[in-house]
DNA sequence: AACACATGTTCATGAATCCTGAACATGGTT
DNA sequence: AACCATGTTCAGGATTCATGAACATGTGTT
């Protein structure tokens, strides 16, 4: 992948979680889906960006994950050659409690309808 | 005002309300704060648009309020020369409990700082 | 080693959106 | 009528968004 280990990625601390930036990365219904997947798949869950069969192409795709990595909604480590992401769910519950219980049904309803 | 009679304020019906659009309303801070102060004033507080004292122009503050109607996350009548704008939460708390209980006290805190 | 393949990222381009000042429209006041 | 207050609309420049093509890296195969 491109200059993976040259420069880490950036994971804001829990403390640095801005709320209107975690809303904005959840009010996009394909980064909503991909939060709503993790969330089943939590706490333990780690899945490639390769599994979700979005129906973007692969460069939006790698731009929807960034977003949501730093808006803090998600974890990436690389391993190997996939890139693993996860829920952020204890910061996020711990930061702004209830809003994943609310947004994670909608994504959801919106991996429904695909 | 441009054109206030003639074409009528469009408001969303509350079963069209959508998840994403919501939170794409309310993920600028000052459409979150133009919220929180309508919240403080519910359930019968209308508030016409100059009296937020917002840090943006004119024009900007008029497209924000726009976005926050087509929403549905506020509703907007026209009294004279003023636009008074009310909040939905009845609206909002059936189709989305709990999300304006968040919120709210995020949109006071950034009201806080100016 | 060398080659091919799978997984993601980055870059350049065009499309869509956002912010602003200037001009306009309407209602109330003197 | 003239004037002011309240908001909207319009055109512009700037920022952001989605995409395909090219690239980078790790793994497996020969």
């Amino acid at each position: 992948m491109a200059s993976r280990t040259a420069t880490a990625l950036v994971h804001p601390d829990r403390a640095d979680l801005e709320f209107t930036t975690v809303l904005a990365a959840l009010s996009d219904p394909v980064r909503l889906a991909i939060v709503a997947r993790l969330a089943d798949v939590w706490p333990d869950g780690e899945l490639a960006c390769t599994t979700f069969a979005l129906p973007v192409s692969k460069s939006t795709q790698s731009g929807h994950f960034k977003v949501l990595r730093e808006a803090g909604v998600i974890r990436q480590r690389d391993e190997g050659t996939r890139r693993l992401n996860s829920l952020r769910r204890d910061d996020l519950d711990a930061r702004f409690p209830g809003l994943l219980d609310i947004a994670v049904p909608q994504g959801r309803a919106i991996l429904a309808t695909w």
